[in-house]
DNA sequence: GCCAACGTTGGC
DNA sequence: GCCAACGTTGGC
């Protein structure tokens, strides 16, 4: 991903867009490699089971909340940076994964995505944002001064996404990762919402689609015990 | 800091 | 189109 990054990470302000339309899937000319051709259009691999992809309508998404310097940046983006931004929105860009680019292309306005904390001590669900503006170009893969510049990508043909996430409010407490988890495994083992949870059956993905039924679930967790 | 899992690259 | 090598993600 980003020069050797992850791909999620979200960071300044947005409301800076301007790139307006953006579109589509841009296949371009057939010369790219194939599984990043593949990746690239999307549906299939990304919902290997179903032909038409079901159509998600919650999300989760990963940014690191601790610093963590990358040629001499801050990829640092936390919960509280995104409250803390102008209008308590951001735009979440330097994802630089096809499948999580593709999720984030689906997003609809007013959709709304758990923050999910990773690669810090204590990993899980922060808080809820949405989605305040759908998919347009992520304007720092033509910055070669970003952590996330793409060389392989050109302006009249954008490869990278972001969309813009507004705050919405911290969950009544922190859902760690070891909490959903013993969830996840409780309900593969006996059945139960968490038993598919792309957080566990797909971990590195960075943006990922949760069923309403996951959504539901994790959120009534904010009112029972820890666990 | 380690390293398993897995996505991407690129030779053939 | 296969697949080994490589690079990244992210928990622990």
């Amino acid at each position: 991903m980003p020069p050797k990054k992850r791909a999620r990470v979200a960071k300044r302000s947005a409301k800076t867009d301007k790139g307006a339309a953006e579109g589509e899937t841009s296949s371009s000319g057939g010369r790219r490699r194939k599984a990043a051709a593949a990746a690239e259009t999307g549906g299939k691999e990304e919902s290997s089971e179903s032909p038409a992809s079901p159509q998600h309508c919650r999300w989760l998404m990963k940014s690191e909340p601790e610093s963590r310097f990358e040629n001499g940046l801050d990829l640092k983006f936390g919960i509280e940076d995104l409250k803390a931004a102008p209008d308590q929105t951001s735009c979440w860009d330097g994802v630089r994964n096809y499948q999580a680019r593709n999720f984030m292309r689906q997003m609809k306005e007013g959709q709304v995505a758990f923050f999910y904390h990773s690669n810090c001590k204590e990993p899980g669900i922060a808080g809820i944002m949405e989605i305040v503006k759908e998919a347009y170009v992520d304007h720092t893969q033509f910055d070669k001064k970003d952590v996330h510049y793409d060389a392989t990508s050109k302006p009249d043909n954008p490869k990278w996404s972001m969309v813009d996430v507004q705050y919405q409010r911290m969950t009544k407490r922190y859902l760690p990762l070891s909490e959903l988890k013993n969830y996840h495994l409780q309900h593969r083992a006996k059945g139960g919402p968490l038993k598919d949870m792309a957080l566990f059956t797909r971990a590195r993905l960075s943006v990922q689609p949760l069923t309403t039924e996951e959504f539901d679930f994790v959120l009534s967790l904010e009112d029972k015990e820890p666990l």
